[in-house]
DNA sequence: AAATATATATCGCTA
DNA sequence: TAGCGATGTATATTT
């Protein structure tokens, strides 16, 4: 791959030149641009300094000076187009109908990145939570006998699916996070799905697995008879 | 505020000493690193080359060759730390009991950035498909009149309430996105809620109004007796 | 390609 | 501050 490039203070021409010759590396490009989005919605920003990155895999992100999330942006899969007119640098982004529009009064500054792609292992994910529940299943309750995960059902798979010590039917739903009414609700979706699959008279016991839960969700759980229990991953 | 500088093969010492002048402006790394994100979840990554961005709001944002989303991060309001240590620059951020830091054995540039901020307008949302029906609430149905926006009930706002027709009471949840099972156990947690909040045998009619609803969305619907509009905003 | 659920989601609003 | 829902959510997995 070639290597890292930097152009102080280039004309437009040369930074388009840039942008084409980048090959594999992500260019960063630093000026004062106009965005013009359109696609699942429309969304127009006045001219304004933004530091803008282009990923070889088409990814295009506008950056202002706050927040996490880009200003404006195209997801991975995009092809960009480059031009001069009026002596400015234009961008021109596609992908499945979005457009992204980068109008450049001025560039500042323009780099050529190589960069190195990378799976960050993450831990501390619902699968972790997962494997702890399945490695000591009287978390969720004194004699909880998993008999599958991932079980389909008409509403969806379930997380763990088991018996309890009595021999009832359990859905178990595990969440990492503090809990709301969504959660409680795909419980419930999971749980009556269950009850169908497998008779009229079924009885299946509802079981959510998370740090903590909205008390809104509490009541939901309550209503529909289901347990809760608390478990950090 | 101060002027956008760039560096090229800066020293460790020097690179800090950008990152600590930086003011508000935006510092944009290039270099070799190794990241360690620790807070909700736990995750490294090796030393690889990296585009590392900090925004005067504490945002950290380390960017690797795919994908929209940053490889490690830090939202608005960490606070950064710099140093030098086996003459090697050093990154600390922390905000919220989670920290991100970013050791790198080599800094190839750094940029100190002035961005503008700024709110794009985006339209197409869902507020823009609430005017819609608002404008003209026939679309939900011949003679629907609207009472109320964001009417509060036990499972929280409802985005339209308002009355049929024949005078039976409404519960419109808009969706400005195709909608799956979620969107429709939200719909029925808000008829549940309203028929309580109203007589225990009050008739409430629930509509659903998106673009258009999954096989799994529409079953959930009809069981539970809600109506379904198709409507793109 | 479509559907479904997860995420270190982020963001904005409201009580 | 916590809860709650929208987001141009993105991303992964499975059908």
């Amino acid at each position: 791959m070639s290597d890292a490039a930097f152009l102080a203070d280039p004309s437009p021409a040369e930074a388009a030149d840039a942008l084409r010759d980048a090959d594999d590396r992500a260019v960063a490009l630093y000026g004062a641009c106009e965005l013009a989005y359109d696609g699942r919605a429309t969304s127009t920003l006045p001219v304004g300094r933004r530091h803008v990155l282009h990923k070889p895999d088409g990814t295009l992100l506008a950056h202002a000076a706050t927040g996490h999330q880009p200003v404006n942006w195209l997801a991975p899969g995009a092809t960009l187009s480059v031009s001069v007119e009026d002596d400015e640098l234009r961008l021109h982004g596609e992908r499945d109908g979005e457009t992204l529009d980068c109008r450049f009064t001025h560039v500042s500054h323009v780099s050529l990145l190589p960069l190195d792609d990378a799976d960050a292992e993450v831990s501390g994910t619902e699968d972790d939570l997962r494997e702890r529940v399945l490695a000591d299943p009287d978390l969720i309750s004194e004699g909880f006998r998993p008999l599958a995960t991932e079980r389909d059902t008409a509403a969806g798979p379930v997380d763990i699916y088991g018996e309890d010590a009595d021999g009832t039917r359990v859905v178990v739903e595990l969440k990492r996070r503090r809990v709301g009414p969504d959660a409680a609700s795909q419980l419930d979706r999971y749980v009556d799905a269950l009850a169908r699959d497998l008779h009229a008279d079924a009885a299946v016991r509802g079981v959510l697995v998370a740090p903590s839960v909205t008390d809104r969700a509490r009541h939901l759980l309550a209503e529909a008879g289901h347990d809760f229990v608390p478990l950090t991953p």
